[in-house]
DNA sequence: TTAATATTTCCGTAATAATAGAAATATAGA
DNA sequence: TCTATATTTCTATTATTACGGAAATATTAA
């Protein structure tokens, strides 16, 4: 992962309703949630929650599909991961006994 | 690790210099650098350096020391790995099969 | 004490991000 | 087709962040 993506990542969840909605995707799982669904659990009006989830998915942290009507958003692990795994080399800049264990590894 | 905290971690990571700040700090290891190396080193004046380190500092994501007329500032792996913890556990959801197993664990 | 160096604070400016109402677009169901 | 519902785009406003010169603060060395 380049810098430029991993701080276009990091801006993204950077911000509370959108690392909310990130984690409310994570708990939803694979079949995620409508966008008007998280936009009621949050209490964030539409046009902000839209604002929101086009910062998330431009950033590759959640997919989209169309369902008739309704925008299904799920949370990408995969870039997730690749996001941890800048971090976690970065942090550790190559010498891992430098970085405490992580927990859930 | 709660919300705002989280946020606060990120945000001050989410930004080019600041990142590449973290970065040198973390190769440059415990004894650190200072900040007019760093200016140097990045290209950035001393304000807008001294700026981007208060806003590392307030996300407790950098430490630093006085040394006679030089402030060294070096990375604060604890905290770092604290950010990380968080984003492990609400990337898996307390579901490690859903991740693919990080790189350095 | 005086001059040089290091860093921060002050301050104004420019750029970017967040907010949300209203209109536009799209689909579902009567 | 007509109406209701879901989401996005448009638009304007407000808030926050980034930037960096200049002044202030602090330390060192002559």
């Amino acid at each position: 992962m380049k810098i430029n993506v991993a701080v276009a990542a990091l801006a993204a969840l950077a911000q509370e309703s959108r690392l909310a909605i990130f984690r409310i995707l994570v708990q939803a799982g694979k079949e995620g949630l409508a966008a008007g669904v998280l936009g009621d659990q949050l209490g964030v009006p539409p046009a902000t929650m839209s604002f929101h989830l086009k910062t998330l998915s431009h950033a590759k942290l959640v997919k989209s599909r169309t369902e008739g009507r309704y925008v299904i958003y799920s949370a990408n692990y995969t870039e997730m991961d690749k996001l941890i795994a800048y971090l976690t080399e970065h942090c550790c800049a190559g010498d891992t006994t430098q970085c405490a264990p992580l927990k859930n590894c």
